[in-house]
DNA sequence: TAAGTATATTAACACTGTTAAAAATATAAT
DNA sequence: ATTATATTTTTAACAGTGTTAATATACTTA
């Protein structure tokens, strides 16, 4: 990597860091141009020599923080034993991760990606995010014949969905009102759903 | 009604209209107070003397629409038998009218809170929107012993938080690309979750 | 040191919601 | 009917948004 190179990573850095700080902190809704750019330390002009749009740099974000929420996940997760068991401790600690940042569930679910279309890997890569994550406990059931092929394929799916929804209507709705009754019935439908206890 | 009212009645009713119009149309991102006034055919500041802000004129199309799927959801399912399966053709009729209007769907659970706290019994009625009209059948189930209080509470709950993602990820997402796809595996999670077929 | 290049900043544009003052209209009283 | 008073609508303005073009600064090389 050239000099050249090297600087203009390192002023990316900088934009990505400010931008992940605010979106951690107050949220997607604190998000400006001018505000990413102060807190970098440079004019909001200067963004532009680096990202194409505002949009881009959100993007760059994104990737960040899957690896950090799949970071999260597995150290989380690693003492519990493979398959339907380990699927539910991943859901769990992936709701814990983004009820710790709202922001970031906003990012990642909320906001459009009719808006950041011309990355349209990283959308698949976005949505497919706890398939995933799970994709290795799901064929562990297969294999030892837990599950058979459309049993896991529906339980993947209805988790799936039901995971978006329950934090949507969490972080987004504030219902129910306390974290304690949310994990009461996140609990309760993780175990019907995967057909547990 | 006095006929101040009547009138201040009638100018509301323009502004809401235009605004109904532009979110079933062109959706929430093309709302603006001038937009919508400019459709009303007035300026963009009369709008404030009918309506505290564009929060206030928004959520007053989200009652009307709610009334407006409520009639929908009605006429589409009234010939099925009670119970599990009326709930499934009530849950299919709804995700069919945000399919139709997904910026309704928008504006219904995407939409932050925070932004309408000032309207909260009018919140927790949006989120108890699929509850409500499944309401009901479930009250069906119970006195019939088709489920007992525990099974339905969480089938309830499993059912709305599974429909609230299923929307949002074909709405906002687009995956999977087409509806029919969308269809087969809605329909395998409704027999899944309400234990039918 | 001087010229040329790369980078950073300021100024400007078109948009957003909202408010205060100004203009237009309707109502009331003489 | 004309004047005076309310009421309602519009225009102008402010503070914010993302983005771009022109300007100013810093750095490199001759």
């Amino acid at each position: 990597m050239s000099n050249k190179e090297i600087q203009e990573q390192r002023m990316k850095g900088y934009f990505i860091q400010a931008t992940k700080e605010i979106l951690k902190g107050e949220g997607l809704k604190s998000i400006s141009v001018r505000n990413i750019s102060e807190r970098a330390g440079y004019s909001y002009a200067t963004l532009y020599n680096y990202f194409k749009d505002v949009k881009d740099l959100i993007f760059e974000c994104v990737v960040d923080f899957q690896d950090e929420c799949e970071t999260f996940i597995k150290s989380e997760t690693k003492k519990y034993e493979p398959g339907l068991i380990k699927i539910k401790a991943i859901t769990k600690a992936y709701i814990k991760y983004f009820i710790q940042y709202p922001g970031i569930y906003e990012l990642f679910y909320i906001e459009k990606t009719t808006d950041l279309a011309h990355k349209q890997p990283t959308v698949k890569l976005i949505h497919n995010f706890l398939n995933k994550l799970c994709e290795e406990e799901w064929q562990y059931c297969l294999n030892n014949k837990i599950l058979n092929s459309a049993e896991a394929s529906v339980m993947k799916e209805t988790l799936h969905y039901a995971v978006i929804g329950a934090l949507i209507i969490y972080i987004n709705r504030r219902q129910p009102a306390t974290y304690k009754e949310f994990s009461i019935i996140v609990e309760s439908q993780l175990n019907y759903i995967l057909n547990l206890a």
